[in-house]
Parts: C-alpha cells; structure tokens; sequence
DNA sequence: TTGCTCCTCACGTCACGTGAGGTGGC
DNA sequence: TTGCTCCTCACGTCACGTGAGGTGGC
C-alpha cells in the first residue's frame, strides 16, 4: 500500500491520519494501519468499490461508537435503531461472502477434477 | 457483460468471436459465451487481472488440443512437456485458491462473531 | 547547514462505461 | 425502403501508479 492510496483514501473521506506534525506531515496510528488493511481486505476478499466500503466502514464507526458509550441508558431507542441497522448490515454481508464462498468450493472441486484429470494422462502415457 | 468489454477482449486477444457475418457483425457461439464467463470467473473470484487470465486461457486452450489430438501417438515427448506445465499451472492456481477460501472461512467467523455480539447486545438491552 | 523525506499537482494506466456519428443488413 | 442494430472512434471513470518540482523538518 501506497503513500498515494493513503492520500486517496484520505481524499475520498474514508481514512483520516489520526495526527499531523506541526510541518504538516501526516502520521498514521497503529488504528489508521489497521483500517488500512480492513479497506484492502474488503478490495480484495468481497471486491467491494470505496463507495462501498465507506458505507460499511461509516457503520463499524457508529456501532463502536455504541459500544464505547454504553454507559448513558438515556438514548436506549436510538441505541436499538443502531444496533437493528448493523445486524442488517452484517448479515446482509455474511450472505455475499457465503456465497462467495459455496463460489470457491466449486472452483476449487473443478481445479481438484482437472489434477486428477491430468494425472489420469499421465498414468496412461507411462502404463 | 457488454458490447464494450467483448471488444476490449478481443483487443487484448483473449476472445475471437468464432464467426463473423459477411457485413463484419461478430457472432459468438456457445463456447464462447463460455469462455467470457471464464474470464468472469477469474476476474471476481481470484481477481486476476486481463494479462494474467491470457495466460491462464491460453494454457487451457492448449491442454485441450492436446487432448483433441490424444490419438497420434507420435509427439509423446512434446505431450508429456505440456502435461507438466499443465500440472504445475493448476497446482499453483489451487494453492491461491485454498488460500483465498481460508481468508473467506476466517472473514465468515468474524462475521459470526459480530452478529453473536449484536445479538448479546440485543438480549442485554431487552433483558 | 545539507540531504532527504514529505508535500502537492498532474498526467498515465487498466478495464471497461458511455455517448457521438455513420454504415449496412433483417 | 425504413428503422434498428452493429460498427468504429474517442473521451470519461475508478483506484490508484509514477514522475516533476518544491518546501521544510531530523
């Protein structure tokens, strides 16, 4: 990953360099790293696009942010429109990702007939 | 898929319609729709970029002919070569496959445990 | 103080998307 | 014969890659 993808992302809104040396260098925490890899893992594993990915990353923001205000029972409603809104959400993704999933077992079962294929021509050529 | 994408295909070489009309419309057969979903899979599933699929492509295209010609007995030396470049091929491409499905398998438990969380969440509020 | 790193434009790339305008076959 | 489909440029887009040239902090 980049110096321009880290700008990128920054450009789009979706990772924010935690601090800036008074010169106006950006620094990134061991946290802006780890949402590094969480944009990547989404690129790569589920092909999201960063519009995407911004909406799910906006939604793990506010649900941390439930989780760290636990303590004032005051908003208990809207607490319970989050939470509603984020099992929507990650379930919504557990099922694309299990799809991809059954998706790959399948490649993967047409890649083991194709070894056996192969192996099969080679018994024959030597037998 | 569309228009655009067959064309830019067949720029690149990794798809020739297999008939034209005799005004010069391109016809796709059977096989080759086949064959562009091929290139789909390859693209989504194991993000593959268009060089990388040509090569993979033209590896198969020439596994088959082998297979086509199975019968002159003659090249056994040439065809034991192309067995083994074959071999080698799919077994790398398995191993980024297996790869790729174990990310997929850690990614769904994570996925489980958020909901398992949001769940808990839910129980403690109504509780 | 001197490199060196980081900075901001800005153009290039890959895999198409999307009209713009024109010819030719059911 | 008349639409309509397919054709070829060609510019736009997304997610960066890659220098070009300049300032500022170990």
């Amino acid at each position: 990953v980049t110096e321009r993808a880290l700008r990128y992302y920054q450009e789009l809104g979706i990772l924010e360099p935690s601090a800036h040396t008074k010169g106006g260098m950006r620094r990134y925490s061991r946290a802006d790293l780890e949402r590094v890899a969480r944009i990547r893992e989404l690129q790569t594993l589920l092909g999201l696009n960063l519009d995407e990915i911004a909406a799910v990353l906006r939604n793990e923001d506010r649900t941390a942010e439930i989780r760290a205000a636990y303590q004032d029972t005051t908003q208990s409603d809207q607490r319970r429109e989050l939470l509603i809104e984020s099992l929507a959400l990650v379930t919504e993704m557990r099922q694309t990702v299990e799809a991809k999933r059954e998706a790959l077992d399948a490649f993967l079962a047409d890649l083991d007939t194709r070894i056996a294929r192969i192996n099969a021509a080679f018994d024959e050529q030597s037998g």
